[in-house]
DNA sequence: AAGTTCCCCAACCGCGTTTCA
DNA sequence: TTGAAACGCGGTTGGGGAACT
């Protein structure tokens, strides 16, 4: 009973694929398609597991993936869809012509969640850090509030550490504070202190314990003082001017506090292998689906509702080849 | 110039779902 | 109907090159 295994596990090759190898694969699919994974290592005289074949084609060897550098389009459409779809890469490579999932994922781990750690964003929701330090003290009673800084610097420590040793800060963040900028309290937030100093500098003449205590202080005001954050929305909601190179456009998704976040409001669920259509459920907050428990079967009728998720146009959210 | 550390990304791993004998 | 394998996904790892000391 069952299907035969895909391979023999002790006959098969691991590691970097040679150019010899790569043209089997390319040739065999150019002639006989994608059918059954299993096969096509047999076929095409390779020693690799289906799967290895698989992944080798879908990242690398397909004829339309685009292997250069990242544009800034590319790059805000990236942060634009993790913020309402979070960690689902291939959701967002669907959207991103040319682009794997792996590519992706690999940009956003080694530069997009840097670059927005560095502006005073954080990767996961999106929000800046000192809102976040304001919204967890209200959930807290007076007591953990206090102790709030100290777990707060933990967790942010090291990735700030790294930040003022080893990159530059783009200039556009060590100009004076504008008005704008006050509106997401980037120059507000301990972040700000960032530019106060050059990195390399600052690494060398110890003053890192000065500026951990800095970041310190600049936390408990965040917590003590809620009424420096401006505004309670996503970074991205206030108007602002490009920092580091990227400018978010508004989000209507993210509204205020008293609306929650999309994730408490319209959760996006799972659904595992149905993913490869796209598929998503929508669940209210009692984690009842709505749309009457039919799940959304293509990604792009997400996009297509009146409830506008994000102000990219529609066209360059469809991506008619994936 | 040599050694060390850091960074990027291709490839692998493990898991949940789907397929099919 | 059952259960093993295929499939597809997100998370993680490690090799190789770049940057730094």
């Amino acid at each position: 009973m069952g299907r035969i295994p895909c391979c023999e596990k002790e006959n098969v090759k691991r590691g970097q694929w040679t150019p010899e190898e790569d043209n089997k694969l390319s040739s065999y699919i150019a002639q006989h398609g994608t059918r059954n994974w299993r096969l096509i290592p047999k076929n095409a005289g390779l020693q690799r597991c289906g799967k290895s074949c698989r992944l080798r084609w879908t990242n690398y060897l397909r004829p339309d993936l685009k292997h250069g550098q990242f544009t800034q389009a590319e790059e805000e459409t990236i942060m634009k869809l993790h913020a309402v779809l979070g960690n689902r890469w291939s959701l967002i490579a669907a959207q991103l012509p040319g682009r794997t999932d792996n590519d992706i994922k690999n940009h956003w781990n080694t530069k997009l969640k840097k670059k927005l750690t560095g502006m005073g964003i954080d990767p996961v929701t999106h929000k800046t850090f000192s809102h976040l330090m304001a919204e967890i003290a209200t959930t807290l009673g007076p007591p953990q509030v206090a102790n709030l800084t100290e777990a707060a610097l933990g967790c942010f420590k090291d990735e700030m550490l790294h930040l003022l040793t080893k990159h530059r800060v783009d200039s556009q963040l060590q100009q004076p504070s504008t008005s704008s900028q006050a509106n997401v309290n980037i120059a507000n937030s301990p972040y700000a202190m960032i530019n106060s100093k050059p990195d390399h500098q600052a690494a060398k003449d110890g003053t890192h314990v000065d500026t951990v205590e800095k970041i310190k202080l600049g936390l408990s005001r965040a917590i003590q003082e809620p009424s420096i954050i401006i505004s309670n929305k996503p970074c991205w909601e206030a108007p602002q001017p490009p920092v580091n190179g990227f400018q978010y456009a508004g989000h209507s998704s993210f509204r205020s506090q008293e609306e929650g976040s999309p994730w408490s409001q319209s959760k996006c669920t799972r659904t595992t292998a149905g993913d490869q259509m796209g598929n998503l459920k929508l669940e209210d907050e009692n984690g009842q689906e709505s749309d009457g428990g039919k799940e959304i079967r293509n990604t792009s009728s997400i996009f297509n509702t009146d409830c506008v998720l994000w102000d990219l146009p529609s066209d360059e959210l469809m991506n008619p080849m994936i």
